[in-house]
DNA sequence: GACTTAACTGAACAAATGTTCATATAAAAG
DNA sequence: CTTTTATATGAACATTTGTTCAGTTAAGTC
């Protein structure tokens, strides 16, 4: 249940309101910060001088921080899912060796885009409440699932040399996933060479 | 600089002693919570009621909450490098593909046995001051760089297709230690079964 | 102009934080 | 038994924490 969603009940002052301001700025600030020094190390006032407001204006935009945390894993996954899903549609590939490279090229774009979203979705799972907690897992677990339905496609058309196709789903994602602790944009290497190197591993890894 | 060690300076009561026993525990309690809920989310006194004493006894072990944190993640930086030196030496490998084979199984191995320890490494750095975290970061390139020189090795020698050994390490590496996220002791596959599937991934990612 | 209400302030709250230290305890040494 | 000292207690400290709320401000509607 999200505060922020109040104002929409046809209320006057939706043009030019300043929640349409500050609550993406509370997004912004706290992903940073929650990104950079840990859930818990970051305090409502720090977010709130971040966004150049005072710590008590912030619970209009969210009921609780854990509920300001997951809010933003949620965004996250939800994002994940739609862009693969819109990645897998534009690609259209019937055979199992494309729909690999879409994911795996997919994935590395993604990801390297939003590296703080990422790194909390890994670090930041524990801060949440059970049933949140399994609501960011099965998330990630479909996510996990579309490429593990790639391999065994591919397994069992004879084009790929699988075994485990789940197990070697785990593994390229953490292997892909792994690109955000080197990667940075003014490197030696841009992001489309990076693509085609990570894509060239992936390849043999499946046997393909 | 360790309190702890204050006693090896041929004291009394070196034996039968409780520092010898408390010492220990609070590390393991530390380690265990640390891993569980976050370094900033764990107090002292959780810590403290962990190991059965007061707030106040632990800063006979430790001069500070920060510096538990940084001699936990420099043992087990240590241990690594240790345990990994000793495997090499062991499995006396010549050829980079045996090289490779002992890394591969050394490093799962290794790292399954001490989740708590891993996930620490990877999630707190950004709590250690600025020289305790190039102090880790040192330890950790030097590591990587051992799996960079076994594939540079391998390429040079024409037994491995690999264009950039770095960056293959680090996929790699990424790669292995994604095992942690899903591997469980009574799971289904034994850790012989796993690494062997791991390693099967890791030649085939090599072009071996 | 008067009125309504979204958005924010600033003070307040109890609880918890890391750390220190004078004091107590009990085990080893002489 | 007496002395020494490693080890632990428990209270105290100044801060900081998440959260609430009565009141202020200003932007919109009529």
């Amino acid at each position: 249940m999200n505060i922020c969603s109040v104002k929409s009940f046809g209320m006057a002052r939706t043009q030019g309101s300043h929640s349409d301001i500050t609550g993406p700025k509370v997004r912004e600030a706290a992903l940073r910060l929650f990104a950079q020094h840990g859930f818990a190390a970051v305090s409502m006032r720090q977010i709130a001088t971040e966004v150049g407001v005072q710590a008590g204006a912030l619970y209009n935009y969210t009921s609780d921080k854990q509920s300001l945390l997951f809010d933003l894993l949620k965004a996250h996954m939800d994002d994940l899912l739609a862009g693969w899903n819109q990645e897998a549609v534009r690609s259209e590939a019937s055979d199992p060796c494309a729909a690999l490279e879409a994911f795996t090229r997919f994935h590395i774009r993604f990801n390297t885009q939003r590296a703080d979203a990422v790194f909390i979705s890994y670090m930041e799972l524990r801060n949440l409440s059970p049933e949140n907690f399994e609501a960011i897992g099965a998330l990630r677990r479909s996510y996990e699932s579309s490429l593990e339905d790639i391999l065994a496609q591919g397994a069992h058309s004879g084009v790929f040399s699988v075994q485990e196709p789940r197990i070697t789903a785990m593994a390229l994602i953490a292997m892909l996933t792994g690109v955000n602790t080197w990667f940075r944009e003014q490197g030696r290497l841009s992001l489309p060479e990076v693509e085609t190197l990570y894509w060239n591993m992936v390849r043999q890894t499946v046997g393909a």
